[in-house]
RNA sequence: GUGAGUGUAGCUCAACGGUAGAGCAUCAGAUUGUGGAUCUGGUGGUUGGGGGUUCGAGACCCCUCACUCACCCCA
């Protein structure tokens, strides 16, 4: 046997047994987004990697150590997205979008790629569920995309699952810029405990050591300066606000003053929301504003938000809290045959039925009878239809429903129809 | 990129350095044309790959690949 090629480290395949998971999870994901007044775009899988390192950013650990980046044929860099939002920005420009409506709301159901080490909830190719909202700068946007995805894991019966949320201010002198040089100052003073990782972080991006999980870290952080005290007037009133309309929704929250997250382009808003059974990956979905995104990529100035949710690590949310998936789609009949002129009866039948609508699957192997049953009865059939020499020289097929095992005798002619009407009344 | 653990049949796992096994699954039969339960039998392996030590390696040593978990970071 020739040496068997396998999946790339970090990849996976989703096998027949485990896609109707998906299914259901996308389309719960489609039909809520829409409702929200979100669209589907598509965008493709790669990108000029230039699109990253300016969206992304060029000091993220995403653009400096994670990207699948190659040159094709032309010469050109290119690099498979490690995350949704520059592309769809790209897009937004590109195909000027923003002048049929000032507020243009995007999803996207796609794989992301990132160069990491594999661990439980993460991959080097993941499902992300991604959604982006542009052109509104209102508090009531954050709240409504908030709003949603509690909505959307509300209806999948995910529980245990916790939103948390921060500002982190703006570009503004007074605000965030202002911020950064108290908590650098303030590290400088504890430079002594800090761990390596922050020592390092203090030049290159202070906010970072604020998520920072040494202990000694965190415990003098806890007593360091809060953005919340820092930020502008606007941001101020930005963040009142959107607090304001989660408690008038009713959305559970918690503020934490410590969440930053890891892309440069964040702006006021953050937030994340973690759930249990994962293992240390355990945030489902982070997102946030990025009001300066859009003019960085080349646009005109354009307030914007989103979020991602990973749909490998929310399915295993799912498994790991047992909860019910719709049961996987069964077949309405088997067909079994005996003899030669019974396979091409078979054929025939099945092909009638599913043109009528109903799933039929035919043993076409020389197997006998009693194996076809037990074929049958493996794949969950509601009916099996027999046919062998006795039949064939009656006209007739038989009937058996594999439920309560009843047996009939039908007309061959009448099969189609008698079929309508059975499963008709089973599913109701 | 760092650290630890694990790779034996489709799956879950055994085998003191001495003939590679069990349960489940699969296939067939018991039932010459009828599923689920039971019983009987069969198929299935270059022990992840390569090298070394040894009379002899699934086991010991080295390399490599993969998986798992954690760090980092993220979804």
């Amino acid at each position: 046997m020739a040496e068997q090629i396998k999946a790339v480290r970090g990849t996976r395949d989703i096998t027949p047994d485990e896609v109707y998971k998906w299914h259901y999870v996308e389309s719960a994901a489609r039909k809520v987004f829409e409702k929200f007044g979100f669209r589907e775009i598509r965008t493709p899988i790669f990108e000029h990697t230039e699109l990253f390192v300016k969206g992304t950013g060029e000091i993220t650990d995403i653009v400096q150590k994670e990207m699948y980046t190659f040159e094709d044929k032309g010469g050109r860099s290119l690099t498979l997205r490690p995350e949704g939002t520059p592309p769809v920005v790209r897009s937004y420009l590109e195909n000027n979008l923003f002048v049929d409506i000032p507020v243009n709301k995007f999803y996207y159901i796609a794989p992301m790629f990132r160069y990491e080490r594999p661990q439980a909830g993460r991959y080097r190719q993941h499902m992300q569920l991604g959604v982006e909202s542009i052109g509104s700068p209102s508090p009531a946007a954050d709240a409504e995309l908030m709003s949603m995805y509690w909505h959307f894991i509300t209806e999948l019966n995910i529980k245990e699952v916790k939103l948390s949320m921060n500002n982190v201010g703006c570009g503004n002198a007074d605000c965030r810029p202002n911020y950064v040089e108290h908590l650098k100052s303030y590290a400088k003073e504890n430079i002594d405990s800090l761990c390596d990782t922050c020592k390092d972080r203090l030049e290159r991006n202070p906010l970072r050591m604020l998520d920072c999980k040494v202990e000694g870290c965190s415990e003098i952080f806890k007593k360091g300066p809060k953005i919340l005290d820092h930020l502008c007037q606007e941001c101020n009133k930005h963040l009142k606000l959107v607090k304001s309309y989660m408690e008038r929704l009713e959305i559970p929250y918690e503020m934490n003053p410590f969440l930053v997250r890891g892309l440069d382009y964040y702006t006021r808003t953050v937030f994340e929301v973690t759930a249990t059974g994962l293992g240390a990956q355990d945030a489902i979905a982070g997102g946030g504003r990025y009001d300066n995104l859009v003019e960085q990529l080349g646009g005109k100035p354009t307030p914007a938000l989103g979020f991602g949710c990973g749909l490998d690590r929310l399915i295993a949310t799912m498994e790991a809290q047992n909860t019910r998936f719709p049961d996987p789609p069964g077949i309405d009949v088997y067909l079994v045959s005996v003899g030669e002129e019974g396979v091409s009866r078979i054929l025939e039948i099945s092909y009638l039925l599913r043109r009528k609508g109903i799933s039929a699957e035919i043993g076409l192997e020389d197997r006998s009878l009693r194996s076809q049953m037990k074929t049958a009865n493996k794949l969950g059939a509601k009916y099996v239809i027999i046919i062998g020499e006795e039949e064939i020289e009656k006209g007739v097929a038989s009937l058996k429903n594999m439920q309560d095992g009843h047996q009939e005798t039908v007309d061959m002619q009448m099969l189609g129809s008698t079929m309508e009407d059975k499963l008709r009344i089973s599913h109701r």
